[in-house]
DNA sequence: ATTTGTGAAATTATTCACAGCT
DNA sequence: AGCTGTGAATAATTTCACAAAT
């Protein structure tokens, strides 16, 4: 099963169940490592020379963090052709990317919950620069309700149906307590939205057809200290 | 390589190279697979019944999101005894699970960014719930030097060397933009942190022996975006 | 009667290495 | 000469399935 994606929504079938899955383009679901090295290399293609109109999977790799063949079966996933004796084309390749990631389209994000981390989210630049733009925020705190975030009235927690419909939200952000995840979530679920990033530190259930990402910072920080003191990085 | 961690510290040799590797105690550096779902069983045993002495690999593994031989696997990797016919004390295996990740120590954590992210970390209960304690703030905006973050003064940026010192800070919480990272972390290697669990969206580069995790909500956020492309939940 | 611990099998992911194109 | 695309080889991880323990 896949570690941080908690529904079935991402595992899944093989389209082409038997032997010729060559090339398999844009029809069968990409691994979830590669889907991750996919969003690296597109950072990467960022760090790329202006001038430079072509990228090696060599270069490209180095600066992704990752080997050259593994990125070369990556791309060949999707059915890319880069150039022999040339290279990538910049260019494309970063279409080729955004376009398999989704992040051509727009995506209207729902943010609920407007604490600390809600507002550092709905500030981050590295959202709206790929298509994602947050449509409404609402929160429980009242104290927080009718302020401004980034140009967004923070409204009322009963009111996340009705924005959901409203702006037709196609993916919430949920920065609640433990505690309100799964309610939130279900309301969530309920108005239509299929696609969650929750940061809230508790395992929800969600039908399936919805897919929920888990980003638990408390892990994080946790595996850190696994590797710290298993692998010799602690003082004292 | 390890997709999460960006130094060379967490791949670790196999200390019994040749075949007996059973039973590999405190020896042998977990898969980092494991690791992480040694953090869902510490959570998961949270939700276990009060009264409730022991719990069964089953029990424990529905509630970590995963299957019991996978549970039964991983906590065989650290040499645990469960006992057959009843499962687990429940006791016990907290006490496994906490040892084994090194949350019984007293984790001084230096916090280089005083934004809305590094407020919402430095509030966050689930870290000083298991060692981690917040022994300094800094941040380069002169506007934030002087408040005070949950109890602890936020500082200028060049006390950096001089905070991680007095406080013998041993891990460190990095929330400044992606420009600034790898300059804050050169300070923070320079001055003894070996620790690092970073928010910023680039990658850095840190001598060996120096460990960094990475938190990437955009990636985050990209990757659910292909799932709901791909796994068809996008509505219209 | 349960439930662990673990070899063996199956599956999945990564890396090698080189033929084939530019 | 340089660099991709990809089968084949290797490595890592997960799952099966059952003997051993209580």
């Amino acid at each position: 099963m896949n570690p941080d994606s908690e529904s079935d929504a991402a595992a899944h079938l093989e389209l082409f169940p038997s032997g010729h899955s060559t090339a398999a383009s844009a029809n069968t679901v990409l691994p979830e490592a590669t889907v991750r090295r996919l969003t690296s290399y597109l950072r990467a293609l960022d760090l790329v020379n202006e001038e430079q109109t072509t990228v090696s999977s060599q270069g490209l790799a180095e600066a992704a963090g990752t080997n050259s063949a593994t990125l070369r079966k990556d791309l060949s996933l999707m059915g890319t052709y880069g150039r022999r004796g040339v290279g990538y084309d910049v260019k494309l390749l970063r279409e080729l990317l955004e376009n398999t990631l989704g992040l051509n389209r727009e995506w209207r994000v729902m943010l609920v919950g407007a604490g600390n981390l809600g507002r550092a989210l709905a500030g981050y630049a590295g959202f709206s620069s790929h298509g994602f733009r947050f449509v409404g925020v609402v929160d429980n705190n009242p104290d927080l309700v009718g302020m401004k975030i980034h140009d967004l009235d923070v409204s009322s927690s009963d009111k996340i149906s009705a924005i959901v419909t409203e702006h037709r939200a196609n993916l919430a952000v949920v920065t609640v307590p433990g505690a309100a995840a799964q309610h939130v979530v279900d309301e969530l679920v309920e108005a239509g939205v299929r696609n969650i990033l929750s940061f809230a530190p508790v395992r929800v259930t969600v039908p399936a057809g919805v897919t929920v990402r888990r980003v638990d910072v408390a892990r994080e920080i946790q595996m850190l200290a696994y590797f710290a003191v298993a692998g010799g990085g602690m003082d004292k």
